[in-house]
DNA sequence: CAGCCCATGTAATTGGTTACATGATTTT
DNA sequence: AAAATCATGTAACCAATTACATGGGCTG
């Protein structure tokens, strides 16, 4: 798709920044949806330098340290537009390991089975308790055309989804234990 | 992560299978959290049967057109099984397209961005609409050890995510009407 | 002066998609 | 007879992670 492409030109359309800040940004800012190591970030770079969609000029930190600074051009601007503007599709499908081992989950013992169901729920329960301490730093919804509302929208976004992994997880524990009870009773299974 | 070898394990776990019939399983019953093309299938399935985790019998259907029903070895049960009782750390990084254009979307114009957020929510409510169908021909929640168990709680799962979008993107939409409004009696911005 | 962060790159490998390639069987 | 589906593979390419490699600058 080229998807890291236009993350890339539409962070450096609000700020110019470094590879190095570039890769700051993705493990901060965008982590919950989009991430690139520098590995990937600096040969990115280089080619849409190459492309003519950015430009840099070199400043030295200290002595010696020289790092670039990227601007995006008005091509790369109009690129990162025209791929702005463009409806696409949801995401039906994801690849997801847990609700992989989950689906696979009767061939396990049914110790382990609300063992794992019980670990899920306390990471689910954790990073939704970290979400919303970072929601309650909004104490008020980001005004107009502030940079802080899209960061705002996102976060709901995670919390959202946070929150329906969690019903879900305590959904089937409930449907766990209920299968347990049932099942005591008849434990001369295969 | 070689995540896709116990994918295969899994299934071939459940039922003796050829190539052709994992490639359906793939793009119907796990489609939602898992994924894998059959030319990354009949390749996994080769280096796996070297690995002795899986044989196969050539089958004849017709006069003569061969395929080969794969079935998991004993070494191959206890592999899958050991992965399987393992714990897992759950996602809270995916990439997704539509968060990251929604991140960018005040670069957009403001007709854009409600153009785009109400694609979103019918896409979102369609998908939703074609869960809740699936979840109709359950007319109870499936007992015990039965096959079904396991496709009734992913299910659950993708209904729940898909309700938390679709209110995630009625949020936006929400907020982005009431900017609308607001920002019509302070048009001269930069 | 040690340890951490800033800063930039390349190489090797894995994971995954798209395209290439072939041919039999079944259904309409 | 054509079209859809069954059936199996390989090749080329793209995307992404991990590891390799180097060195400056800042803080304690």
């Amino acid at each position: 798709m080229g998807t890291l492409k236009y993350a890339i030109l539409g962070l450096l359309n609000r700020n110019a920044m470094t590879g190095y800040e570039l890769s700051k940004e993705f493990e901060t800012t965008l982590f919950e949806f989009w991430n690139a190591k520098h590995s990937q970030i600096y040969p990115e770079l280089k080619s849409l330098n190459a492309a003519g969609l950015i430009e840099y000029h070199v400043e030295i930190t200290g002595n010696v340290l020289e790092k670039k600074v990227y601007t995006i051009t008005d091509e790369g601007r109009r690129d990162f537009l025209s791929w702005e503007e463009t409806l696409c599709p949801i995401q039906t499908a994801t690849k997801d390991e847990s609700r992989l081992r989950l689906f696979f989950l009767d061939s396990a013992s049914s110790d382990f089975r609300l063992q794992f169901l019980e670990d899920q729920r306390q990471q689910h329960q954790a990073h939704l308790t970290h979400l919303l301490e970072n929601q309650q730093k909004f104490d008020t919804v980001p005004p107009k055309e502030a940079r802080a509302f899209s960061d705002y929208l996102v976060l709901r976004g995670a919390v959202l989804r946070e929150e329906a992994a969690l019903s879900w997880i305590e959904e089937c524990l409930q449907l766990a234990n209920q299968r347990k009870s049932n099942s005591a009773s008849q434990k001369n299974r295969a």
